[in-house]
DNA sequence: TCTGGGGTCCTAGGACCC
DNA sequence: TCTGGGGTCCTAGGACCC
């Protein structure tokens, strides 16, 4: 059996931990640049408050009723998260973490003394007694059908946040109330689609034939009908291969017409991915940056940017990325844009002791590396930025919006909180 | 004025090989 | 009227996830 724990409302849920009198009100976070709704607590989501809206559309209304606004604060989130599968991965050797929220557990071959509804609730009261996050849990034989049982946890009260598939009646009982747009694996396409044929719970969507599904959803879709019968094709992950492509990308807090400052923005960004690359010890050997004015300004002129190099030989010198994303930027920038977003991707990743050198490369890589091991452990010891490149500049002038932002109460001594005797 | 960011996998089609 | 068969690799686009 698998379990799959899903932390409740996470990014509420973590403003909540270390602010308490939040408990009980309406609570939504925003996304970068405060633009949209991407998280919500249960008193929020009562409220009719939808996720992804823009926030300025709706910021009135969410005052009217008293909604708090955060902006994301991904340095307690990620910091709670990991505190919350440190705590998991006590339970069981095997463990999947799937997101910054959820992780797989794996209980085959466990002697389940007192069943898997009181491992459930231990796991939910242990999460809780030490980091404050709740969670549910579900059980199921394959990672689909866990999904499925998790959000029956979470969705239906009586089940105090724990439910157990074990046996092929309970599976089918839950087929029938699922909507298949709420199965791990069908977006709106694939909802609208089998709509159309009818299907409108996991429970039709097992009774197609499988060739149909196959011929109309790929051996995507024919994966998740056997998993939905409760025949294992996803297995767990228990190593994290080296990603395929590294991106940052931002929008911008104001539109930005000045070359020289998308410029700083985009160095910046490529010494984000520099040093994604470094932290997983792999290089890159294509570099292609984006550069976009507002999808949402139709009035205005519109200019969706691209553009790819491929590198001689790979790397993942800050310097040298932040160069070629440079002369990218100089092929493809245009005058007369008002610009709102860009960013820099990095792919062609291998493991960087696994570099094919070029007999024409005259860079000095031995004294590149030297460069960037200096940045890297200054940095690590005395903070983020504290040494950088000069062409990431100082001013910041396209830095996202973050008015609403909470104190990092878990990962700087300056925002630990108080507590004073009375 | 203001609408997020970061990933994965699969398929079809084109270019190329023998 | 008729023009082989079997591969690989790459890319773009489309679907999905959180």
């Amino acid at each position: 059996m698998y379990a799959l724990i899903d932390c409740n409302n996470f990014y509420a849920s973590c403003e909540r931990v270390f602010n308490p009198s939040l408990n009980g009100k309406p609570i939504v976070i925003l996304s970068n640049n405060d633009g949209c709704i991407i998280a919500r607590s249960n008193e929020a989501k009562e409220l009719g408050i939808d996720m992804g809206g823009a926030y300025y559309m709706i910021e009135k209304d969410l005052k009217k009723h008293n909604v708090i606004a955060f902006s994301s604060n991904y340095t307690l989130y990620g910091d709670l998260s990991q505190r919350v599968m440190n705590t998991l991965a006590e339970f069981t050797p095997e463990i999947e973490v799937y997101s910054i929220d959820e992780s797989f557990l794996n209980f085959e071959g466990f002697e389940l003394i007192g069943g898997l509804n009181n491992i459930g609730k231990n796991i939910k009261a242990t999460v809780f007694r030490n980091t404050g996050i709740p969670v549910s849990v579900g059980f199921a034989p394959t990672k689909t059908l866990a999904k499925l049982a998790n959000r029956i946890a979470k969705k239906n009260k009586s089940y105090n946040g724990v439910c157990v598939l074990d046996s092929n009646e309970k599976i089918m009982d839950s087929l029938r109330i699922i909507k298949i747009g709420d199965v791990w694996g069908v977006g709106r396409q694939f909802e609208a689609l089998l709509n159309n044929n009818n299907v409108y719970t996991a429970y039709d969507f097992i009774n197609l034939p499988e060739d149909w599904v196959k011929s109309n959803l790929s051996v995507v879709g024919l994966r998740m009908q056997k998993e939905l019968k409760g025949i294992k094709c996803i297995s767990l992950e228990l190593t994290t291969d080296a990603k395929k492509n590294i991106c940052t990308s931002r929008s911008f807090g104001r539109y930005l017409t000045d070359k020289s400052i998308i410029g700083e923005a985009m160095s910046n960004f490529a010494s984000r991915c520099a040093l994604k690359l470094r932290k997983d010890k792999t290089v890159c050997s294509v570099i292609q940056i984006i550069l976009y004015t507002n999808r949402f300004k139709l009035d205005q002129p519109q200019y969706f940017a691209n553009k790819t190099i491929h590198l001689d030989v790979p790397t993942n010198n800050t310097i040298e990325i932040i160069n070629y994303a440079l002369k990218a930027l100089d092929l493809v920038y245009r005058d007369g844009y008002r610009y709102m977003k860009c960013g820099v991707i990095v792919s062609g990743i291998v493991p960087e002791n696994r570099i094919q050198q070029n007999m024409f490369d005259n860079i000095d890589r031995s004294k590149h590396s030297k460069v960037n091991n200096i940045l890297d452990t200054l940095n690590n010891r005395y903070g983020a930025d504290v040494l950088k490149v000069g062409s990431l500049g100082v001013a910041k002038q396209w830095n996202l919006k973050a008015e609403k932002l909470s104190k990092c109460y878990s990962t700087r001594w300056n925002d630990l909180i108080t507590i004073i005797a009375m």
